[in-house]
DNA sequence: AATTTACGGTACGTTTCGTACCCTATCGAG
DNA sequence: CTCGATAGGGTACGAAACGTACCGTAAATT
């Protein structure tokens, strides 16, 4: 089917922005499409993440990003991968109730009206293909898990709440209920009264029920 | 710009489904669209509810729908309300953690994937949105609220938990630990064991431990 | 040096959103 | 009962964006 003409074209000039001389290949052009996705990704959101613009911006064409990616939902779970491995270090105030807010709060802002909007964006676009969901909640989980471990085991060792809290679950509740303040209340910031009734009333009591009866 | 030609074309016989002699107006067309929009929802999820098809579904076509709702993610909302807005009875077995684990089970199955799927599409459509949102976040959350309270009342009734477990908060953390599940891990049903763990290792030591210090 | 592979560039077909435009049935006012 | 005004029906259209196909060419491989 229906190729009549190809028009010869020369390049036209100062079109795309960052593309060496040198034809790039491999692993070095992979990262640069990526670079590129992640740069998208932060800038507009997932439907800004468009596999035309992310050509254009990473100096090449969709030819090469497919051939890598099968399709967008692929290289959107990708980058976000990326994106969010950036990794937080645990606060360490010496008491577990400021180090769990300090590190909602700081959850809060770093990956919040963005990040928030990115994820909803991916959740949805990933639709029935588990795999890549897969790939999306472990990235958000590892996010936070091993964070929250070591904080606790801080607590734990100062006797503040007792060992049987070290629970992966059990652990991670705060995460999950700002996550899902996130997912469901949109793009502001959560306000900070919600942080701390999390705490006050949701993590701290059910750390420090966790001991012998 | 540019009205060329107008056909006049006979409309061609049996082409839409259900749309009677006469002409609908006002409620009942918006009903009907509604209908249509649900029946969309429910068979093919948010990415299927396009809509020329909830248009031709609904007997009718886009202007109609186009003069009531702004875009596609107001229409998705709308209908979502619909369907999210069947009650579940509260259960009432005698203990409370089989009230919760009973619940759970039910969300979980009646709400489950294709739910799911649904709210997830339906959570990136409607981007950046904020009143969509909201209204999002309202027919979610009324979801589960008045039913946790009951069946925790119960519970403060029969002296399981303190009386103070009653906190709007605390009392539907079992359910955002569930969604939380749902909206990260994916389409398949949540696994009863982790349903399990959330209430014994989170839901009942976090209620019970609500009492005085 | 020859061959194979991967890139660059581009054109397309398709779908879907959202808008524009005509024509007409129905409703309400006079 | 006649006659506008309003809302529906039908359709066409422009703009994106996805995903694919196809050429020509640079770079790696042999």
């Amino acid at each position: 089917m229906g190729y009549v003409r190809y028009p010869k074209r020369v390049s036209a000039a100062g079109e795309s922005a960052a593309k060496p001389a040198s034809r790039r290949r491999g692993a070095e052009l992979e990262s640069a499409i990526l670079r590129a996705a992640v740069e998208e990704l932060s800038e507009s959101g997932y439907p800004g993440l468009t596999m035309d613009r992310v050509a254009r911006r990473a100096g090449t064409n969709k030819n090469a990003i497919y051939r890598r990616w099968p399709n967008r939902a692929a290289l959107g779970v990708a980058a976000y991968q990326r994106l969010a491995t950036e990794k937080l270090r645990p606060p360490d105030t010496g008491a577990l109730r400021d180090d769990a807010l300090a590190l909602l709060r700081r959850v809060n802002c770093d990956l919040s009206s963005p990040q928030a909007e990115i994820l909803r964006g991916l959740l949805a676009g990933v639709g029935d293909e588990p795999e890549l969901l897969a790939r999306l909640h472990d990235a958000v989980a590892d996010g936070g898990s091993g964070v929250w471990l070591t904080i606790v085991g801080r607590a734990v060792a100062r006797g503040e709440v007792p060992p049987e809290a070290l629970h992966p679950r059990v652990v991670t509740v705060a995460l999950a209920l700002l996550r899902n303040e996130y997912v469901t209340r949109g793009l502001t910031t959560v306000p900070d009264d919600v942080l701390v009734e999390i705490v006050d009333e949701v993590y701290l009591p059910l750390l420090r029920s966790r001991g012998p009866a």
